[in-house]
DNA sequence: CTGAAAGCGCTTACAG
DNA sequence: CTGAAAGCGCTTACAG
């Protein structure tokens, strides 16, 4: 099975391999109707597939971005994948997926990988462990953006939800129901990840602004293995919370087995708030409030603006940093 | 910022291109120590890094492969696009992301473009739309792997779940429990979708051969719009079914919210068993019995079975259905 | 209106 | 042990 090329056809018709080209890029201007129909039946009658590898080889671009995500069973890079796949396809672009799985060194292997194979550009969820790599990037102008984590040594276009926002509607939401004692729990701390940081930011800012004093053991940042037994410390101090606030799905997952487990009924005895709107909030008994960020415009917004660096890759953008809106989705849970 | 190529790098260690792709390509048998050590310090002076477009030119292979599926939004879809990046990496593949949204004509531009960029091999979710187009591919010898869907009338190696036996030790376990009244229900059954007309096969021979008659109003296959309605004939019956299985993920929320709205209590009034044993169901109230499926297992085989094919394109090996053993996970819904 | 030629950045027999 | 040369399949300025 010979593959058939650009000259198979130029021969079979009776032309250069300029013309032939010179068709395929849809670049008739002066090309003769008789030229034309030869050649595009000779495409047909052999099958003819243009190779994109060689052609990327001349024109140095590839059509495909890269994108790193932390990790592809979390529902919030599924949905954002799924959106930036939609706004490549509709501009002929292909995505390779990566998961980094929060781990510098893989994420620095594929970022090195998708530049050998010279994708236009790449759209990462930074681990933040790579800044020397991150910042040659941004020396070398190539076009990058990063999704949810912002990085404030670097200047990256960066999409991300208004994660003190987030929080802040929750917690507002609490006291306007009357609670006081109002805790909060998410995912370790100590990697200073954005949202994890801005979400606790916003819980803070917007107790004080209340007149809440801010309790230290009303505030969990804990690895999963560990979310457990802070959940049981918080609620079996002298003054356990009322209401809480669930900065992710894991640590809703968390919340929810603690309550299962010790028998308390939702929002009797506990109110609860979970950000990202996972489906299964909707169908749960109660169904959960929850705070949800806009997801699949912050995809789009992240390939777009990925799309737009690529074809203008000279100009001097001005570097932003994209926040979207946060919104509560009252239910049962509260 | 001009590129820093192979040609670069030769001249800065006084060798010739040759010599350099020797040392990229560690074939050192007989290259100087000095000349090794003259290269290796040249590529990190100028922060060389290969061109992997040029490379697939003329290696004809990309190592990269095309995954189609049906939906990445889909958790069955995610886990295996999951187990495959997972092969993919290991062995310095990279995969390019395709959603067909169940559309033939989406499937074939994929296809089409997927072939174009030179992709080494392809795994795709069939729509069932393309019959020629993948029968050419199999002519071709074209690596090509088909996921949780089997087409009969080709010979394509196929991963999917033993469909029948899901539904099968699904109905057993009802009629263990002592129901007869037994329905269930499913997407549409008019495209013949593998995994849909499998299961409701397995449903009825469960039911047969344990001498249950089949009745047609408890076998619902519906499109979602229409499964609210469909569900409400099936209960509101003379004898309204007092088990039902619900053959995906869909359908299985269909019934909880016909569940909730109607307040039948479960598993006294209604036992529920789903299929696909998506993460909600172990948090949900009561936890819910379903039946899994080795999703990672399946996705790695697939890949696995893709790479095997693209290392030995020439090799006429024999095509295979590779079944996958699903498994009953008993919780509180039974 | 169309073609000859150079070149994209590599790899790979082959010669020495 | 290393290099010169051809070639992968395209595109693109340029000539005519």
């Amino acid at each position: 099975m010979k593959k058939v090329t650009m000259d198979d056809v130029a021969r079979h018709s009776n032309v250069s391999k300029s013309t032939v080209s010179q068709y395929l890029n849809k670049r008739y201007d002066y090309m003769g109707v008789d030229t034309k129909r030869r050649i595009e039946s000779a495409i047909n009658e052999l099958g003819y597939r243009p190779n994109f590898v060689a052609r990327s080889l001349k024109q140095k671009r590839t059509s495909t971005i890269g994108v790193i995500i932390a990790n592809i069973l979390h529902s919030f890079s599924t949905k954002i994948v799924r959106a930036i796949e939609d706004v490549c396809n509709e501009n002929d672009f292909h995505v390779i997926i990566c998961n980094a799985d929060d781990d510098p060194a893989k994420e620095r292997k594929y970022i090195n990988m998708l530049r050998s194979k010279q994708v236009d550009g790449i759209i990462v969820f930074p681990t933040g462990g790579n800044m020397e790599l991150y910042q040659s990037m941004v020396s070398e102008k190539f076009p990058l953006i990063f999704v949810d984590r912002m990085l404030d040594e670097l200047t990256v276009d960066t999409v991300l939800l208004d994660n003190q926002e987030a929080a802040y509607i929750a917690v507002e939401h609490f006291l306007n129901l009357g609670h006081t004692r109002i805790g909060v729990i998410t995912s370790s701390l100590i990697h200073k990840i954005t949202p994890r940081v801005e979400r606790i930011e916003g819980y803070k800012k917007a107790l004080s602004e209340n007149g809440v004093p801010i309790k230290d053991e009303y505030i969990k940042g804990l690895k999963v293995e560990d979310m457990k037994q802070g959940l049981r410390e918080m609620f079996t101090s002298d003054e356990p919370p009322t209401a809480i606030l669930a900065c992710n799905d894991l640590s809703l997952i968390e919340v929810l087995n603690y309550v299962k487990e010790n028998g308390l009924s939702i929002p009797d005895e506990l109110a609860l708030i979970g950000i990202d709107d996972d489906p299964f909030a909707n169908i749960f008994s109660p169904p959960l409030t929850t705070v949800s960020q806009p997801v699949f415009e912050m995809g789009k917004k992240a390939a777009e603006l990925l799309l737009e660096k690529i074809k203008n890759a000279e100009r001097e953008g001005i570097v932003q940093i994209y926040r979207f809106p946060p919104s509560l989705i009252v239910r049962r849970s509260t």
